[in-house]
DNA sequence: GGTTTTGATGGAACCGGTTCCAGCAGGGCG
DNA sequence: CGCCCTGCTGGAACCGGTTCCATCAAAACC
């Protein structure tokens, strides 16, 4: 109700002095800036944000586009982000949209097209050239997370160097007889996640020598643990399928396997070996060898680097610019050699 | 960059008159309005909706407060909210809020009083008094997700009646010794959905002659999978405390009791029969029997009642109107009658 | 046929801040 | 002593829409 006149006239003091007084900006005496505050105080002034948008252009808020809520790495992601936003006085505006579809479409024309937001963050969404092009005209920077965008600055991890990782480290147990358990590439998750891990699993193959050839190496599931449930049940329940060990994509695709295992009674990790990808918190519980990535690191740096740019702009870098951030092997026991060396 | 006052001028006609054409409010011809459309897709102009705000007082955005993002329940109710706000072209500004702290002040203080939102959702946080008189004061609509709050229109499913209900299946399948694992008091989700679960719990015994007398009827845990198998641990493991059946606050720790009974050798159901509340996704492969709650319609109803709150806003009802979503229970096979009948 | 109603439009005020510019006092400087 | 610079303040324009009010033509009414 009560706007900054009424508290200018209370103070005593023209709008553009209080103005100067409560944001801080410009000149304005020691003892005024006390008188309005003061009546600021009293009437129980709160500033329109809407206003001062309006002429500064700057609204304090980011908007975000995201695939996913519920799942794991977006979720975390999520809070992450909410958290260092709002340390920075920065709303967050929440754009959940899964597959490129017209309302996708029509999120960009009519949502993010408004000049409401300072910046964008987008995760594991692959924009495509158009949205980049109507998000960078706009004058908005734009941040992403999770695989490269074209002209757009982007935080994430190596897929294929973590694949290769996780395989290897499976290889170094002595294990030659590995499959693969992933997402399909026409997810709707239309990130390269799934064929950058697979292509990693296959490179870490052929450096150890072994066969990519054959089929069987790769199966596919959706990204979820009732997915890794399934293809588990199909796969180890036919004994000419089952192999000595399993680079899962995900950790929860890897805990349905576990799951599965445990109740077609494969011992894990005597029978089968299982490593998975992401670092999930129940993956304490089924004891799972992982390769931990760190979704909150991954959302705050994005915050950073975002924030970063707003308050000096970089002239339009047309490269764009990708920040990979480290991933850990976490060994627990869902892996170990085989039972029965091969070759011996 | 393009205002509206361009596309009047290349339209040829005043202001105000682009203004109803492109708004659909008020009289104009539909030559001119063609006119004004022709010339705003012309030079690609995007309306301001801060400018648009600041008269009308209305920003087409709605703030949510929310104590977890990653947590089941709130990711779908979350996800369900955002559709819908979606749908009917509001934003979803978020607010993730875990217990009531200085951090939560600030937000009430510095991002809420500000009249950046036609109306607020809250979900599963118990607002205080002051909270409440302060969104009120605003006068914006408040509607809650989960428990009743002091003023304020509620959705919420009634955890005693369903607490009871998962009980009585257990009862009725002719179990006498069973046990609630739940959520303690001093968690960070202050609404009472704990104590309530646990009061329908009690009063379900107390209706089967059964005493609530004896110690070891209720364990708390962390209200999570692993929560739940960390007790399922040492519950299970004494033989002298295991109970016939229990009756899990949420499906996360039931599935984590489960996972727990099988390490330890324990048959579900046929040494212990596990049921919890939810519907959760993971439910149906571990068998779970469950009471589901419908998160997602929640979501949808929240966002419905407060939209409608806002269409024709009802002279401040100082009753809180509760409204209660049905459960219903989902039968799988985690529980059977105990295998030794009491009493035979 | 004269008056009222209806439809369409333009001018101008307004929402609530920020910022540019001008003015003014007092202190430091040449 | 006059001038300039610095610190401080007020007036007014402005951001980009919406809406009230006045105007006017054409249609509808009695």
């Amino acid at each position: 109700m009560s706007a900054i006149a009424d508290v200018a006239r209370l103070a005593g003091v023209a709008k553009a002095t209080a103005s100067r007084a409560l944001s801080g900006r410009g000149y304005v005496s020691e003892e005024t800036r006390q008188k309005v505050i003061a009546a600021a105080r009293e009437i129980g002034y709160v500033a329109s944000p809407n206003a001062a948008s309006l002429v500064t252009g700057r609204t304090k808020s980011i908007g975000v586009i995201i695939p996913f809520i519920s799942r794991w790495f977006f979720s975390e992601v999520l809070e992450s982000m909410e958290q260092a936003l709002l340390d920075e006085g920065y709303d967050m505006t929440l754009y959940n949209l899964p597959a490129p579809s017209p309302e996708r479409e029509r999120v960009f024309d009519y949502f993010l097209a408004r000049k409401r937001f300072d910046g964008v963050i987008s995760v594991g969404v692959a924009l495509s050239d158009e949205e980049v092009t109507l998000l960078h005209r706009l004058g908005r920077p734009l941040v992403g997370i999770g695989g490269p965008i074209r002209g757009v600055d982007t935080i994430a991890i190596d897929d294929v160097a973590a694949a290769r990782l996780a395989t290897e480290h499976l290889l170094s147990l002595g294990h030659t007889d590995i499959v693969h358990i992933g997402g399909s590439k026409d997810d709707e998750m239309d990130f390269q996640v799934h064929s950058n891990r697979l292509t990693g699993f296959f490179a870490a193959l052929r450096d150890a020598g072994l066969s990519t050839e054959r089929s069987g190496l790769f199966f596919a599931c959706e990204f979820t643990m009732p997915g890794g449930y399934e293809v588990g049940l199909s796969v180890f329940g036919d004994p000419r399928t089952r192999p000595t060990a399993v680079f899962a994509a995900s950790d929860e695709i890897a805990i349905g396997l576990i799951v599965a295992a445990r109740e077609l009674g494969i011992q894990v990790p005597a029978d089968l070996s299982v490593i998975g990808i992401d670092g999930h918190p129940y993956a304490d519980m089924f004891r799972l060898t992982t390769l931990e990535q760190h979704p909150r690191k991954q959302g705050r740096f994005a915050v950073e680097a975002l924030l970063a740019e707003l308050e000096n702009p970089t002239p339009q870098s047309e490269d764009d610019h990708l920040t990979v951030l480290p991933t850990n092997l976490a060994i627990r026991s869902s892996t170990s050699g085989p039972r029965q060396p091969h070759g011996s």
